[in-house]
DNA sequence: TGTAATTGATAGTAATACTATTATATTTGC
DNA sequence: GCAAATATAATAGTATTACTATCAATTACA
């Protein structure tokens, strides 16, 4: 884990919450707390009840940082996808390839859950397991489009761009990139999912990175230009 | 619309239901409805209560059918795949070319929405816009493994593997079969629903078929061995 | 025709997802 | 250093949800 001196600050766009979590000490509290809980019992399960006994607080007082809990997890997923770009710039800088920077890229989106750069007290491993088994339920909802008004899915679809456009400066003819850079964003988490509780829809064997091999081959095989 | 003089049921396997809704006139209209209540207001809001007024029954008499919404969920997309994978079947059938089969599959894998064999009185193109935009929520749980074990994912453990029997026959050594197919039956419901509602994450173009283009080229350029 | 199974009608409960109110801290601006 | 503004805690309350239970009426079927 690398530790930065003068740390950065992970900001979420978008009106996705009532007050900044980031700009209180309870704020943090809700934050970090959250994730715990929302990686132990599930959306389903958690409620801002539970999580203000958890930090010694009140439903009440979440309230005033969050509408709702399907707005905390919209926060959770902009973060993760803010700090996912975070990193994937940080782990492309100064690399002259165009295609080892995606072949890095890539490396970086299908990889296992891992705690990285320092963010304050979050535990990033747990982020990265609510975004793979709870973010579907960020947009497939009948407000995505009003969710999406609002900003919600910015970070995301920042990120889309980002990577489209290391494929685009591969093969500038490719017709698909931001499909099939969302299909192996989603596709990975699939994956990960899949090998943990339903392994015959996939084929991850242990002690392989069978997932980021898949993708890397999938991704370079479609744009490329066949000989 | 392909109309059978004799009626082919759909049979839903594993313990997903307590009595079978296919066995009696009030099962038949607590599926049809429940397709078309669920469509329009979403699995959040709605309510084996509003599903017992529209029909002119009962909460009660509907959980005798189903224990809770959710089983009622794992028994749509089970027969949404059912379904699926009898079309997958009839299409393929009499095609000596195993890479014109493969084809065909994908093309109806990637299809949007469309009526076709006549099933009693369910509205397929509804219930496919169930799967796209509520599947995920039917594995996304924290009762998954609990789910797996009565059964509820065998329909769809069942197609991947016939799909992923297709490629082995034109690539036996591909290593990731099962990885490709689950990749590709998420990616299509995943890309008719951002072409809907978060077009940036895709490059869907009105008039073209952009998601079938784009996932037979992926499939055939992953598994072919490069020259 | 009698018995079993199914359905309908009604009632009830614990939990959820909020909203509202008021008292008590805490911060801040001057 | 103090008043005013703001944030938090404590408590109460409501409509809805996701069930469970009971019993009467209807229908099936043997």
């Amino acid at each position: 884990m690398l530790e930065l001196l003068n740390k950065v600050n992970i900001q979420v766009k978008g009106e996705v919450c009532l007050k900044d979590p980031a700009s209180s000490e309870l704020g943090a509290k809700i934050f970090n707390e959250g994730v715990q809980m929302i990686d132990k019992m599930g959306m389903e399960s958690f409620t801002f009840k539970k999580l203000g006994e958890a930090i010694g607080s009140t439903e009440g007082s979440i309230y005033r940082y969050f509408e709702n809990k399907h707005k905390f997890l919209l926060y959770l997923t902009s973060w993760y996808w803010c700090w996912t770009e975070y990193r994937l710039v940080f782990r492309t800088a100064n690399i002259d390839s165009a295609e080892e920077r995606l072949e890095r890229a890539l490396a970086l989106l299908t990889s296992p859950a891992e705690n990285d750069i320092v963010f304050g007290e979050v535990d990033q491993e747990a982020l990265h397991r609510i975004v793979i088994s709870e973010s579907a339920k960020s947009f497939m909802t009948k407000e995505v489009d009003e969710d999406n008004r609002i900003g919600a899915y910015l970070a995301y679809k920042q990120l889309v761009s980002r990577v489209s456009n290391l494929i685009l400066e591969i093969n500038p003819n490719y017709k698909y990139p931001h499909m099939l850079v969302s299909t192996v964003l989603e596709g990975a988490h699939h994956q990960r999912y899949f090998a943990e509780h339903l392994p015959r829809l996939t084929n991850v064997v242990k002690g392989e990175d069978a997932v980021g091999e898949f993708y890397k081959t999938m991704v370079f095989n479609t744009i490329q230009v066949k000989c």
